[in-house]
DNA sequence: CGTTTGCATTGACGCAAATCAACCTTTCGC
DNA sequence: GCGAAAGGTTGATTTGCGTCAATGCAAACG
C-alpha cells in the first residue's frame, strides 16, 4: 500500500487541460481537443509534502502520471543502505513506469508537489488509442536516456568537483529553460535539494559536496546569497570546471 | 563522414524477416507480414570489424538499425580522454537515435557486427507510419532506461570488486536469456570485451579491472578457463558479491 | 527561554582505487 | 622465426574521497 493507491486530493487542480502550465511539454502536448477532453475526465490531482513517498521500489503502481509543479527524485537503494538517485523529474516530467506494473525505484517528493495522475490501468488504454500520447512519451523516454547516458558519464568518470560544477550547470540550464532563455552569466537559481540529495544524486557523500561547493565558491565560479540561493558569475567558466566541452545551447 | 554513410555491402543479409534471427525481439516484433515486407524493401545489411567505428559523437547519422549479430559499445569521451561506456548492444538492440539527427555518443562495433539497417529518413517515415513500430521501439527505450539506472547505481555507489561481479551476472544473464533458459550454476560463457572495454563499462581502470577478477577468482566465484571464457560455479554467491538482492528471474 | 532537531561545514585520518612502472603472453606481420 | 604490437597481470606508490568526529546555525518546540 503506497500513497498514490489512496484516494487523490483536489489540490492544485486545473480543470482545463488548455489553461494547464505544462501544456505545452508534458505527455499530452501533441493531444488535440478531444483527447485533451478524454484526459480531462480520466485525470485526478493528488499533493505530495516535502520528503513524502510517492510509490517504494518494486511495489504495484496504480497510478501515474505527470509532474505539474515541485521537483521529484528517483532513487534506488542497496541492501545496507547505500542510496543513488537514477532520476530527478520537474514540472512536465512524467513519473512512473508505462507498460510495467512496478517501478524499480522510489519515488519522493524533494519539494511539495503536485502530479496530474490516471490509473495505470486507464493510462495503458488511453496509450493505445491515442497515437499523439504515445509519440510523446517515446520522445520523453529516449530524452530521459540521452541524459541518463550524460550522467552515467558523470558518475563514472568525473572528479567530485567537476561532479557539482555539473550539476549546477543542470539546474542553471533547468532554470533558464523554464524561463524559456538561454543560461547565461548573472543567472540566479535555487537548489531544490538538500546537500544529502545533491550526495546521492551525484554518487558522493554530504561531506565532499559541502567540501566541493566551498571549493567553487573559493574559486569564484559561484556566489550564495544562502545556502540554497546560487548565482553564476561566468557560466562559461563553470561549464569548464563541468568538464563539458561547450554548451550546445539546447532549450529542452 | 562516418562509416554508415558509405553504401552498404551485403553480408550476413537474411533476406526474409520471418526467418530472421532476432525477429522475435528486434524493434519488427509486433509488425505483421505485410508492414515486414515493406521493412523487407527498405532494409540493407552492413558487417563491422571488431573495433571498428559505426558512427561518431555528434555527427549527422544517416542510418540506424538493429545488431543482428555481435556486440555494439555506445560511449562517451571527455576533452582529455577520459571515457565511459554508455550502453552495450547486443543482437535485437537498436542501434542510433530515432526522432533526433545526431547521436550523442560514439558506437563501435566491440565485436564482428551486423547491422540491418534503414536510412534515417525512410525510419522515421515508417515509424509514422507503423504504430507497431512505435509501440515496440518505446517498450525498448523504457526497457534500456531501466538498465541505464541499474547502470547508474553500479558507478555511483558500487565498490570495483562489486562492479565486476555485477558485470559478470550481466554476461551471464544475457548468455542464458539468448538460450532462452535461466541462469544458474556452472554456466559457462564469453567476454567478449577487452579489459580496456571491461574498465570503460565499469568507470575504472584497466589495472582494477585485473586485479579484482583475480580475486573473484581466488575467491572461487568465478573459474577461467582462458581469458575469455569464464564459468560461474555458485550464481547466488556471484549475484551477492554484486551486491543484488537475489534474482527477480527476468528473461529479457 | 533554553533545548532539541535537522542541515551544513570543517578537520583529521584511513583506505580503495588511480597512477606509474615493470614484465609477461599471445598474436601478427614480415 | 623474429620483432613489434596489443592485451593482460602484478607490484609499489600516491591521492581523492570516504569515514569518523566535532562544531555551527537556524528553525521548531515545549
Amino acid at each position: 500500500m503506497n500513497a498514490l493507491d489512496t484516494p487523490p486530493e483536489c489540490s492544485g487542480r486545473v480543470d482545463r487541460c488548455l489553461e494547464c502550465p505544462i501544456r505545452d511539454r508534458a505527455v499530452c502536448t501533441y493531444c488535440d481537443e478531444s483527447e485533451l477532453s478524454a484526459l480531462e475526465a480520466l485525470k485526478s490531482y493528488r499533493r505530495f509534502a516535502p520528503g513524502q513517498e510517492i510509490v517504494a521500489a518494486d511495489e504495484e503502481m496504480s497510478f501515474l502520471g505527470s509532474v505539474v509543479d515541485g521537483v521529484v527524485s528517483l532513487s534506488k537503494t542497496m541492501a545496507d543502505g547505500r542510496r543513488q538517485m537514477v532520476g530527478l523529474m520537474f514540472p512536465s516530467d512524467f513519473v512512473g513506469r508505462p507498460l510495467r506494473p512496478v517501478a524499480p525505484y522510489d519515488a519522493t517528493a524533494v519539494t511539495g508537489v503536485t502530479l496530474c495522475l490516471f490509473t495505470r490501468h486507464r493510462f495503458e488504454r488511453l496509450l493505445r488509442e491515442t497515437p499523439a500520447l504515445e509519440k510523446r512519451l517515446l520522445e520523453m523516454a529516449l530524452d530521459e536516456l540521452d541524459a541518463a547516458r550524460d550522467w552515467m558519464l558523470l558518475l563514472g568518470r568525473k572528479t567530485a568537483r567537476e561532479k557539482i560544477a555539473t550539476f549546477m550547470v543542470i539546474l542553471a540550464r533547468r532554470t533558464a529553460s523554464s524561463r524559456k532563455m538561454r543560461p547565461g552569466d548573472g543567472l540566479r537559481f535555487q537548489l531544490p535539494l538538500t546537500r544529502e540529495a545533491i550526495a546521492d544524486y551525484l554518487g558522493l557523500t554530504i561531506e565532499t559536496v559541502s567540501r566541493q561547493i566551498t571549493v567553487l565558491r573559493k574559486d569564484g565560479l559561484l556566489v550564495f546569497e544562502d545556502a540554497r540561493h546560487c548565482v553564476v558569475p561566468d557560466y562559461v567558466a563553470l561549464l569548464d570546471a563541468a568538464g563539458e566541452d561547450s554548451d550546445g545551447g539546447v532549450i529542452a
